[in-house]
DNA sequence: GTATTTTAGACAAATAATGTCAAGTCAAAA
DNA sequence: TTTTGACTTGACATTATTTGTCTAAAATAC
């Protein structure tokens, strides 16, 4: 699967529009939306939805690549990384069964 | 499993050492030890081999438990948190196999 | 070539994480 | 029942990290 800045700048580009007219509708610098797709920063939790919307692309999908890619910064440079992993998605998976909200 | 601060709080309590004592080999307030135990705050990333080697804990699985901790806190909230670190370990399995260092 | 778009880098601003302190609770001991 | 010691809490200060902006330089398109 792809990274979050791949996907949204593939879609930008099959939809034919600029960085600056994105960037625009999302009231960012044209700037920061190119490092951005460019990996170079993370987009923020609340900008995901907005930029679902503009890019006309699923906000679940979007969110879960941009999670994922959050997740994996974590981890990348640590060896442990696949236990660690396993062990959150354990955890995860209790909290879903039990209903958790804290 | 248990969470990062539960193990090391157990562990304290085992090797009967107080807070403080813990806290001053740390060169840290104890307040904070004490937050850090109840999962009130998170540990930094180099605090782990210093605390491992006080409770004498194994220094990666400890470091493991801490991961898997921030891991959780990145996607407790939201509901495609599975998918997330799903591809998330996709993507650090290639990583891991291409031996990629960025 | 010149326009336009995108990128890079240095810096500023905002936000979040970490640490400190002082006062509080709680349990057990005196 | 007071005192003592261990731990906790909350407000605040400090520091670090993240996010955003600006300017100028590359790259690309015309």
């Amino acid at each position: 699967m792809k990274t979050f800045g791949t996907k949204i700048r593939q879609r930008r580009e099959e939809k034919n529009l600029l960085l600056r007219q994105v960037a625009a509708q999302m009231e960012m610098d044209t700037a920061l939306l190119s490092k951005i797709e460019r990996g170079d920063r993370n987009a923020r939790r609340a900008q995901i939805e907005p930029l679902a919307a503009i890019l006309e692309l699923d906000p679940k999908e979007l969110l879960t690549q941009w999670l994922a890619d959050r997740v994996y910064q974590l981890i990348e440079d640590e060896d442990v990384g696949i236990n660690a992993l396993q062990e959150a998605e354990t955890t995860y998976r209790k909290s879903q069964t039990t209903g958790k909200t804290s």
